[in-house]
DNA sequence: GCCCGGATTTTGATTTATAT
DNA sequence: ATATAAATCAAAATCCGGGC
């Protein structure tokens, strides 16, 4: 009897995996394919829009940061407002460095990412650990040194930019930031560039601090793990006949506690 | 403040076997 | 032909510390 295969069967079998702070890493043994094809060096191309596959790397880093975001600044520009994301980025590099450099804000881990407005206009939030000073005066100070820094940044003396520039605004809860960045990443909308816009580069990008730490390997077989999933209530259990994707999301807090584990160091 | 450059991260292209 | 998921590769973009 010729079992069904599928993409995945050249795949080795699962060994294991790796749980995130919400996600789940399968991980499975083996190469997808053989190695002794003839490497050809592609030539990459433009960026030309937010692929999905950007949104998911975006979304995994994002939901399974151990950075607590409470704080999200939003830089817009002016009636007039750069062509290229050269320009763009190169606002956005001063305005982060000049943040970092603040004494008073101490150790300062961000994630921005990219939008653009109706109008075509470039728009950039940043998701960031600081957190509001409670004193109103202090707080003040705070909008207005961001204001200030990228105002600076956007070398403009325009008043009415220095006002309009910047939004600085806490998140509701801890996990605030982490349900924007969804929020952002699943707009079914496409992320086109507009017509006249040169160079988007990147489209999103975080400080060093942000992104998960791999945790350590929890090794199990398939069937296992099929097991903890269906027990822990996980929605989204593929049929025996559909692969467990590598990324499991929102799995994670569907799994035994670490305990229950056999942990192995690295 | 600004610039340089090494280290690291994000990205598109390519690859795999099979079903449609 | 085309779609599929994910691993891999190298290019390009970004990060960040150090020098001035």
């Amino acid at each position: 009897m010729s079992e069904k295969k599928n993409w995945w069967g050249f795949a080795g079998p699962v060994v294991g995996v790796r749980v995130y702070r919400n996600d789940v890493r399968v991980v499975r043994s083996g190469r997808p394919f053989a190695g002794d094809v003839e490497k050809v060096s592609p030539i990459r191309g433009m960026v030309h829009e937010l692929t999905w596959k950007s949104r998911r790397r975006l979304m995994f880093t994002a939901l399974n940061s151990n950075v607590d975001f409470g704080l999200m600044i939003t830089l817009t520009y002016p009636r007039v407002f750069p062509q290229s994301g050269k320009e763009v980025k190169a606002n956005l590099r001063d305005f982060l460095r000049h943040m970092r450099k603040r004494a008073f804000y101490g150790q300062f881990e961000y994630l921005w990412f990219l939008e653009f407005q109706k109008r075509g206009a470039p728009h950039i939030h940043i998701l960031c650990d600081l957190s509001l000073p409670c004193d109103v005066r202090e707080r003040r100070e705070m909008y207005a040194c961001v204001s200030m820094l990228w105002a600076a940044s956007v070398a403009t003396t325009n008043v009415d930019h220095l006002k309009a520039g910047t939004r600085t605004e806490r998140l509701r809860s801890q996990d605030g930031g982490r349900r924007y960045v969804a929020k952002y990443a699943s707009k079914t909308e496409q992320k086109k560039v507009p017509v006249n816009f040169q160079d988007v580069g990147r489209w999103w990008g975080c400080s060093r601090g942000v992104p998960p730490i791999e945790p350590p390997l929890v090794h199990c077989s398939e069937v296992e793990l099929r097991h903890w999933l269906k027990v822990g209530g996980w929605e989204y259990l593929p049929d025996k006949h559909t692969p467990m994707y590598s990324v499991l999301y929102n799995a994670a807090k569907h799994l035994p506690s670490d305990q229950e584990y056999d942990i192995i160091e690295l």
